[in-house]
RNA sequence: GGAGGGUUGGCUGAGUGGUUGAAAGCACCGGUCUUGAAAACCGGCAUGGGUUCACGCCCAUCCAGGGUUCGAAUCCCUGACCCUCCGCCA
């Protein structure tokens, strides 16, 4: 959510920096709405600091063991008024906070101009793609020849957009999981955290995901109203939900493995081969959450972080910064990272890095006292994917794969896979 | 599934119809004292909003939503969440 304040009182400017990111701001239906909604409150506070008087009045009376039938008799009048504008005024504040939590964040000025993906810039690549003597495969058919993918079973017992491992490819991911986490909790400072992959409402909405994005959710059914998380970045960053935090508590780092659920909703036909686009996957997840007026830096030091992974594994990648037309709902910004695919002969997004300034926070009532001030201010939050599991998992197998279908495993995870070197059939 | 208890400020915790926005303690901030610190003592200290050049004044908020009442943290109803005991269960 935005500064109300500033939402209040420069919407032009808002506006316009909205219009970036091709979201337009119903400028006149905001400051008809703030009109009204200034009227309406200046008129409930009048008429309920007279109802306050007139019962202290009243309690005064009665305690001289004075008549008051008189008095309680005036405040009817009174009262049938304050009801109607009390109603009045709570209808317009409802409609100007759902008009509120529709508006996504403003992008940071840094942010290139665009409209989508094809307008995201480069800023920076790692490593060469492999050349290959033959034609390299991509990850579905390695999958099939070493027997340990199978994505008609998946569709069997679940559907479509799910996958199925088995035996050392299996493995392979929960080695990668291992590998993540061990590298973000010993090199990088994140504290490990086991969160629920169930949550409620109030948490997706503190992060953004709802109102607006309900369909992109798997909702259960059933007498509590749960959601299948389709990140962790929902219930790690709502673990500061409706605190406020020490100053020497910051900045709180956590990385957690999770699984997540997408309904992708909308995306029919969009990479429909393979485990790239699942309704379910695992994720690693890096969330901080810090002082406002470092988030811009702990940005940079996080996108290092899933860096690091990529680095590690020895996979060839390049990072772009998100145009302002591609930004996520949340963020302010946001770097990509994204890993070559021989099998496509593409980079393809591996993990998401954003800054959500105070907008998350806001939302959250996630504060910190700052000792400058005394005052309760809100946090900045930020997370990065770190990386999307099941995508590393496509990468290793298109960009380590042999001319015998066997597929090398990277020198830093074989010690999770009891010095394996390579998956064979 | 059955029975009961609870939700109050940063924290602990009093408060069962009228100066209670809320006692007390802790924490925090300022001061006195001290070579310095601690202790002791004195003072300050909720959040959001409206209005004002400003001092200030006003409104809302004691889990949420309804209701009773001239007046609700306090009474009634509904819901959420937490806890305890019993049963079942990974």
């Amino acid at each position: 959510m935005l500064d109300p304040k500033l939402l209040r009182n420069e919407p032009e400017e808002i506006a316009v920096h909205l219009r970036r990111r091709g979201f337009e701001l119903d400028v006149e239906r905001l400051a008809r709405l703030e009109q009204e909604r200034k009227q309406l409150q200046v008129e409930t506070q009048q008429l309920q600091a007279e109802r306050n008087r007139s019962a202290k009045v009243i309690g005064q009376a009665k305690a001289k063991g004075e008549d008051i039938q008189p008095l309680v008799q005036a405040m009817a009048d009174l009262k049938s008024r304050l009801e109607a504008a009390e109603g009045r005024l709570s209808r317009i504040q409802e409609e100007l906070e759902a008009l509120a939590l529709e508006i996504p964040n403003l992008p940071h000025p840094s942010v290139p101009d665009g409209n989508d993906e094809r307008d995201n810039l480069e800023i920076r690549r790692w490593g060469e793609p492999p050349r290959f003597s033959f034609t390299p495969r991509d990850h579905v058919d390695l999958g099939a020849a070493l027997g340990q993918m199978d994505f008609e079973a998946a569709a069997r017992i679940a559907g479509s957009r799910f996958s199925l491992l088995t035996g050392p490819l299996a493995r392979l991911q929960r080695a990668l999981i291992q590998f993540m986490l061990d590298l973000h909790t010993e090199e990088h400072g994140y504290t490990e955290s086991y969160v629920p992959y169930l949550v409620n409402a109030d948490s997706l909405r503190g992060t953004g995901q709802l109102p607006k994005f309900e369909e992109d959710l798997f909702k259960l059914a059933g007498e509590h109203e749960y959601y299948l998380i389709p990140t962790a970045e929902v219930p790690v960053t709502n673990m500061v939900r409706d605190r406020i935090l020490d100053a020497e508590a910051l900045p709180l780092c956590y990385v957690a493995h999770t699984p997540c659920f997408r309904s992708e909703a909308g995306s029919y036909g969009k990479d429909t081969r393979g485990m790239i686009r699942q309704h379910q996957f695992e994720k690693v997840e890096m969330v901080q959450i810090v002082r406002p007026e470092e988030s811009w830096e702990r940005l940079e030091q996080l996108t290092g972080h899933a860096e690091r992974v990529l680095q590690m594994l020895e996979l060839p990648y390049r990072v772009v910064v998100l145009c302002a037309g591609d930004l996520g709902f949340s963020a302010a910004k946001t770097y990509d990272l994204e890993v070559w695919l021989p099998g496509q002969q593409k980079y393809r997004e591996i993990s998401s890095c954003s800054n959500f300034t105070d907008f998350q926070a806001r939302r959250l009532k996630a504060r910190w006292r700052d000792p400058e001030s005394g005052k309760p201010e809100l946090v900045h939050t930020l997370n990065g994917s770190g990386l999307a599991v099941g995508r590393t998992l496509v990468a290793i197998m298109e960009n380590y794969q042999q001319e015998d279908g066997s597929i090398g495993i990277p020198e830093v995870l074989r010690r999770y896979l009891g010095g394996l070197e390579r998956i064979a059939s």
